[in-house]
RNA sequence: CGGGGUGUAGCGCAGCCUGGUAGCGCACCUGUUUUGGGAACAGGAGGUCGCGAGUUCGAAUCUCGCCGCCCCGACCA
């Protein structure tokens, strides 16, 4: 993309109503317009963003074995009834009146839905396990929206819905759910940490949340640092394996994590003294086991073996995408702006153009962004007529990982400049040489 | 919803107390010079002063009502 034909209204200035550094350098960035309270305008930088992330939830749902649909956004009072949380959800449910003055919500979450569509289709156990999961918009009327996307009132969500025929098939989808979580964060450049959770208004026995840790998060949290050095890395899962699903979690789940919400101070003083850490937390995401919360009440209902008809067992499992954009920027800025991992950046390299005009640095930059594009990767180009100057502030700001400058002083010996965002450190190379780098680098993350 | 604040050009703000032709910086347009970390000069364009009533010869400014937005608290993916 050249930055002469893009729309990035970037602002040089802090707008006043922004406090945290997310939503500051969201709105510098020209990545998102508040509309109203809590609800933005995605703008095309922090739409891609927010596509990069769909996308890598979707491509870690799909790996652990759930099926991608999608429901809309207003849905009937009356299901709502029949699980009787219309009246229980309260002034955050916004609710609407069509013109034949029938009750309808626009969703805050899908359970009565989902649970709609499986008991119209289907009834035996052969069916199952069965995960269905969509990415949608959802509304929830918070009281005080605020922290910009971190905590909007229209947010995108990934939730799921496992369908299992007993308790123990319930517990390996939680367990599947958590660990295709911790390959989804950690995609995303995030350490996110499973801690124990309580189950809210949604209801149901056993829940973990997954927390970012970042100064501004909304939660105390408590934790043994072990936890921070588990890594997943590239190893091979095999998701329908329950033991080695379980395996996982149990590595994840041991060390001491936990909210305020279910600290357990005498719990967390057996942690070694070195190790026992209190931050604060950015939720992300989180999974519920709930049994038969919904299926028994809303008859849905699969014949066992032997012919009984029994309510299934079920769980929802959540991921909140538009807000983890906030929380990978609270985790990943400086002063000068953002900086993006490079799973989820929105271009993979800037290049900048020190002297627009000039025939042959005009020229070396569109060679450069053709080999980039032609090896897959997706440059964003600063071919405007700016001074160098406000060309580095843009690109620190909008926080691509790699800098390519392209200057006179330096084509006289044939080389350019490749530098990191991360560490701000540079290298002189041949044109081809840094295609070849940026080609390396991104191999993992595309 | 309780408490506090705020609304003036796209953004950041001054002006309001003490009523009298609406200002500054950035951004934008034109031109010249500049050109490796948000350039300089000159000229220019841009405003229902949140909305509605009221007081007054006259209201951005005073009064009343309403609305939006922000902050603290309670609440929350």
């Amino acid at each position: 993309m050249r930055l002469s034909r893009y729309f990035l209204p970037v602002l040089k200035e802090t707008p006043a109503e922004a406090q945290i550094a997310s939503h500051r350098l969201m709105l510098r960035a020209g990545m998102i317009k508040q509309q109203q309270a809590g609800i933005y305008s995605w703008l095309p930088l922090g739409f891609k963003v927010l596509r990069k992330l769909e996308n890598i939830v979707h491509e870690e749902q799909i790996r652990a074995g759930h099926v991608p649909m999608l429901m809309p956004t207003l849905q009937p009072a009356d299901l709502w009834r029949e699980s009787g949380r219309y009246e229980d959800y309260g002034e955050e449910m916004l609710r609407i009146t069509d013109r034949h003055g029938r009750d309808m919500l626009y969703g805050p979450t899908n359970e009565e839905m989902i649970t709609d569509i499986f008991r119209a289709h289907v009834s035996s156990y052969k069916d199952l396990p069965l995960t269905l999961y969509h990415i949608q918009w959802k509304f929830r009327d918070e009281i005080r929206p605020r922290f910009g996307v971190m905590r909007g009132r229209e947010f995108f969500m990934k939730d799921g819905y496992n369908f299992d025929v007993d308790y123990a098939g319930a517990m390996h989808a939680y367990n599947r759910h958590m660990v295709s979580y911790l390959r989804t964060y950690e995609r995303m450049g995030l350490q996110a940490i499973p801690m124990r959770a309580d189950s809210g208004p949604i209801g149901g026995d056993n829940t973990h949340e997954f927390l970012v840790l970042a100064e501004t998060g909304e939660s105390e949290v408590f934790y043994d640092s072990a936890i921070t050095d588990l890594k997943l890395g590239d190893r091979e899962i095999d998701f329908d394996n329950w033991d080695e699903v379980s395996a996982i979690c149990t590595e994840w789940t041991t060390p001491y994590a936990r909210t305020d919400e279910t600290h357990d101070a005498a719990a967390f003083a057996e942690v070694p003294q070195d190790r026992r850490k209190s931050s604060r937390g950015i939720e992300v995401g989180q999974i519920f086991y709930f049994g038969t919360k919904y299926s028994e009440p809303m008859g849905a209902t699969v014949q066992d073996g032997d012919g009984n008809k029994v309510p299934v067992h079920m769980g929802s499992h959540g991921i909140g995408v538009s807000r983890l954009v906030g929380a990978i920027i609270e985790a990943n800025h400086d002063e000068g702006g953002i900086i993006w991992p490079e799973g989820v950046t929105p271009f993979h390299a800037g290049i900048v153009n020190l002297r627009q005009g000039d025939a042959e640095t005009d020229g070396a930059c569109e060679s450069l962004y053709k080999a980039l594009t032609a090896a897959g990767l997706e440059p964003l180009y600063d071919d405007r007529s700016e001074r160098a100057g406000a060309k580095f502030a843009t690109m620190d700001l909008i926080g691509l990982p790699w800098r390519i400058t392209v200057g006179p002083r330096g084509l006289k010996t044939g080389v350019i400049e490749l530098t990191s965002r991360r560490t701000g450190e540079s290298e002189e190379l041949a044109p081809e040489a840094a295609v070849a780098r940026l080609t390396e680098i991104y191999a993992g993350h595309m």
